[in-house]
RNA sequence: GGGCAAUUAGCUCAGUUGGUUCAGAGCACCUCGUUUACACCGAGGGGGUCGGGGGUUCGAAUCCCUCAUUGCCCACCA
């Protein structure tokens, strides 16, 4: 280390992080001590280190950290996700840029390609979690593409087909135009957009009648195959029955009649567009309407567009209502806000639209999943208020669409050996697949080349949602050692935004296959946000660079840092560069204290002063009690309070009382055993500051003592617990006062900390007299004497009933005197007004528990007391 | 449109079942200090009628009602 009196962390973290990775501390393998199990929420494979990441990171790695001290057998295993139609999309970018189209490439070219990008940029954020200390077991490292991943991916699958689970329906689905793929309804997201209502008028056949109806979609009218009214709207009794023409297609479409259709809004009645909207198909089921499809997939016009044929839907928007207002058919067209449903990785307008797809049924699932969190416990969600959130969901859930039209992800193992409909077969290869359409058909002359696999992936939740079991091949081999030793696993921490995509998913996937929950509790990270309440975003471009935070301040400083900052679990937090600042400083602090230290000379003939004695009993049992605090945090979750109990532990009652009080004099030695307990004392606040600042501690842990391999802080274990003293903590506070009141009066009458001065005390109440010398020291007093009676020219306080005395030698201003004992005198007084106000009140005195009338007798003597001594006191200076 | 949560010092937040000074913490701020680890320091200090109003109670930051503001989630009203 340098002799500057700043701490530089830059090679102190690359070297503690080398030395742990050289002996494989991370690494867990089954043994007899009890397992404790995070599963990473594994970031995109492409994706890059983002303050999210940071924080998220943070906590998983206090957390293993901590499980590693208290005697557990830590594992936590990194991973990445594949990101199907993030990553897709990312690779149809790239290679547009080359000047190469998706649509020329095969499928083993494209995924050529985009394994070729994978190994390039992927698992870039793992190196850079390192950097940041985290703890993980490398070794375990999974990709949810690797071969056993999907196996079992695939596996599960075809297990679910075989229940019956999974099946193929032709049902209106989230199209993404652009990415020219379905979504599930969580990957839709609802923005509000200033659109326009649109009426527009029809004829109605054979007369001269019309009707109008109001759309925000008028380029639809050409799938139009029904109007509809309610048949309870007497506006319209007259035109039950009638058939009305759509304008420019003037196809003629029949007149239905439903409830459905809100009377209030627009015109009261309703275009019906089965094949384009989700209520207009159920209409259309309901009424048998025709279904007519207007669109390509990428949401440009097909032959049913006429001469709008190939133009894109917003521009046929536009140039529709423009003929319609040139036919006479387009009376009012009014503002209107709605939300229009975009994808939420695309940010394109989704579009219903009916498609053959793989679906999961949901009812059954759910049920197990909502008794685990919301009846017996066996999950706990932090923030409990996310229970909420969660319950809603599951009980509106609807089957999920796990079929996507990509390329990147485990394709469906669906294979088709017919044109008709159920003229498939479902299966891990292709092998059995054959042999199960042999069987299906009876037709054993059958080849491999007469089956077709299905083109559509699965969606990536569908391979994420065996994370915690697959990573453990708990699949594949449920019977092996890991699995059965590291599942379910203990804590998930994660970010809200995917409770619906990953973490609810998880739950059904960990009862679904092994009938146990995946994980007991699960941390809700908040978002981190900036300064003015904005999510980070790269757009926005007010997301700092990780990489460049940990370069500027240290790893151990921004994980402090991020910790200071959040709250509790599901609190957002916004990002302050001068939290950073804190954890910097507190570095510096830590190092400065072992400085101090280290510079002792120690002698072991000398005899340990009794203010050192007394000191470190103290620091003992203020370390206990701030160690069972920390303790209550965790078990909580409160992660940022448990920090900041250890770092007032270590900045307040080590350094600035504990060294204080037994600093030597200088240029002395200090005693052997006073010196010893100090270390001591620092080691174990290294010891519960470690999960939080892992670089640091470590270093100064080594600084401290040579420590063999078996040593090291990392692998080290948090003292006992015992129980606390709590009178001492107690006396110490008085005498904490008495040592601040010293320091008032020297600051009020200027004098310098290094004259001695004499205290003389008029003992009242016999307490916290075994810090005398402690207060002697701080206080730089040279005699310390108990009077019996008052001093007279002297200045004084009072801690609790006790008078403290500094004689002035006359030299007092009495006028201050009288004037700061009189303004003491009235705050008492009106106090005790109050209380006896309470006192004397019948209805408290009945009601009020005793405890608390007890204490408010209390009270009461205590003011009386200490009005008694003030008002002698006045009388004594008058 | 429905649901959930929040509103406490300049900022970010604690405050468990209403009751010992419960009105707190960290940071920021102000004053003083070249004390022999640290100015990324030390000592001392100021600052809030707990969003507004009403109610229950001997007693409310805490329970109830209401209003206001903010945030989040869900939802196929054209």
């Amino acid at each position: 280390m340098s002799k500057s009196t700043t701490y530089n962390a830059q090679e102190v973290e690359e070297k503690w992080y080398s030395y742990w990775m050289k002996n494989n501390y991370f690494h867990s393998t089954p043994d007899e001590r009890e397992p404790y199990t995070i599963v990473i929420p594994p970031p995109n494979v492409t994706g890059i280190l983002h303050m999210g990441h940071m924080l998220n990171n943070t906590i998983q790695d206090v957390l293993i950290r901590r499980a590693r001290l208290q005697g557990k057998n830590a594992c936590w295993v990194p991973g990445t996700d594949h990101a199907s139609i993030a990553t897709e999309a990312k690779v149809v970018a790239r290679l547009k840029e080359q000047g190469i189209d998706k649509n020329d490439l095969t499928r083993e070219e494209f995924l050529k390609h985009a394994w070729d990008w994978t190994n390039e940029y992927g698992g870039v954020i793992l190196e850079q979690l390192k950097k940041l200390g985290c703890s993980c077991d490398w070794d375990r490292t999974k990709f949810t593409l690797d071969d056993d991943m999907s196996e079992a991916v695939i596996k599960t699958f075809v297990d679910l087909h075989k229940k019956g689970l999974i099946y193929r329906g032709y049902r209106m689905v989230n199209w993404d135009p652009e990415a020219k793929t379905t979504l599930s309804d969580e990957e839709v997201e609802h923005v509000e957009q200033n659109g326009k209502l649109y009426h527009i008028t029809y004829k109605i056949e054979g007369s001269d009648e019309t009707l109008t109806v109001a759309t925000t979609r008028p380029e639809t009218i050409l799938g139009d195959t029904a109007i509809c009214i309610n048949p309870n709207d007497p506006r319209f009794t007259h035109l039950k029955g009638k058939k009305a023409i759509v304008p420019i297609c003037n196809r003629v479409i029949p007149i239905i009649e439903d409830e459905y259709v809100d009377l209030e809004f627009g015109t009261g009645c309703l275009k019906v567009t089965p094949a384009h909207d989700m209520n207009d198909k159920a209409l259309g089921d309901k009424h048998n309407l025709e279904v007519i499809d207007i669109f390509n997939e990428d949401a440009t016009l097909n032959s049913f567009g006429m001469h709008y044929e190939g133009k894109d839907r917003f521009v046929v928007r536009d140039e529709i209502a423009a003929e319609l207002k040139a036919l006479g058919c387009l009376p009012k067209v009014e503002n209107h806000l709605n939300k229009v449903g975009v994808s939420e990785r695309t940010k394109a307008v989704i579009e219903p639209r009916l498609s053959d797809q793989w679906f999961l049924k949901m009812d059954e699932m759910v049920k197990p999943a909502l008794d685990a969190v919301l009846k017996n416990g066996d999950i706990k969600l932090y923030p409990k208020k996310i229970e909420n959130t969660y319950r809603h969901w599951l009980e509106n859930i609807r089957d999920w669409n796990v079929s996507r039209q990509l390329w990147w992800g485990q394709q469906i193992p669906a294979y088709y050996y017919g044109d008709a409909k159920e003229d498939f077969v479902v299966a891990a290869t292709k092998e059995e697949a054959l042999k199960l359409a042999q069987e299906k058909t009876g037709n054993n002359s059958l080849t491999p080349s007469d089956l077709r696999q299905d083109n559509d992936a699965l969606d990536t939740w569908f391979s994420s949602w065996l994370w915690p079991i697959s990573v453990f091949d708990g699949i594949r081999n449920p019977e092996n050692e890991d699995f059965k030793y590291y599942y379910p696993t203990n804590d998930l921490v994660t970010g809200p935004d995917i409770i619906f995509f990953w973490v609810a998913r998880m739950i059904f996937a960990g009862y679904e296959f092994k009938n146990e929950k995946p994980f007991e509790n699960v941390y809700f990270t908040g978002i981190v946000r900036d300064q003015q309440g904005r999510k980070m975003s790269k757009s926005l471009g007010n997301s700092p660079d990780a990489l460049k935070l940990i370069e500027d301040y240290s790893a151990d400083a921004v994980r402090a840092g991020m910790m200071l900052l959040s709250s509790g679990a599901g609190n957002d937090l916004l990002f302050d560069e001068s939290k950073l600042q804190q954890g910097k400083a507190f570095s510096n602090k830590i190092v400065n204290a072992y400085r101090l230290i280290s510079g002792w000379e120690v002698s072991d003939s000398i005899t340990q002063p009794e203010s050192s004695k007394i000191a470190l009993q103290w620091f003992d049992n203020k370390f206990q009690a701030a160690f069972a605090e920390m303790d209550d945090h965790f078990s909580k979750y409160r992660l940022s309070d448990a920090l900041m109990t250890t770092y007032k532990l270590i900045w307040d009652d080590f350094c600035s009382w504990l060294l204080e009080m037994v600093k030597p004099g200088y240029q002395l030695p200090i005693d052997i055993t006073t010196f010893n307990a100090v270390i001591e004392a620092f080691e174990n606040s290294l010891k519960v500051l470690h999960p939080y600042m892992p670089f640091i501690t470590e270093e100064l842990w080594h600084q401290i003592a040579d420590r063999s391999e078996t040593e090291a802080l990392i692998v080290n274990s948090y003292p006992d617990q015992k129980d606390v003293d709590t009178t001492i903590l107690k006396d110490f506070e008085i005498a904490a006062e008495v040592i601040s009141g010293i320091r008032t009066i020297r600051k009020d009458k200027n004098i310098s900390f290094k004259d001695t001065i004499e205290l003389k005390v008029l003992n009242n109440e016999n307490t916290a007299a075994r810090f005398d010398s402690v207060i002697a020291k701080m206080g730089n007093v040279s005699e310390l004497e108990y009077v019996t009676e008052k001093v007279s020219g002297a200045l004084s306080f009072r801690v609790n009933s006790n008078e403290y005395f500094i004689p002035m030698n006359g030299a007092v201003d009495v006028e201050a005197e009288i004037k700061k004992l009189t303004e003491e005198l009235n705050y008492t007084q009106g106090f005790l007004k109050s209380v006896q106000k309470k006192l004397s009140n019948e209805r408290f005195v009945n009601n009020a528990p005793e405890q608390v009338i007890i204490s408010e007798r209390k009270k009461e003597a205590d003011a009386l007391a200490k009005i008694e001594t003030l008002q002698e006191s006045l009388q004594g200076l008058q």
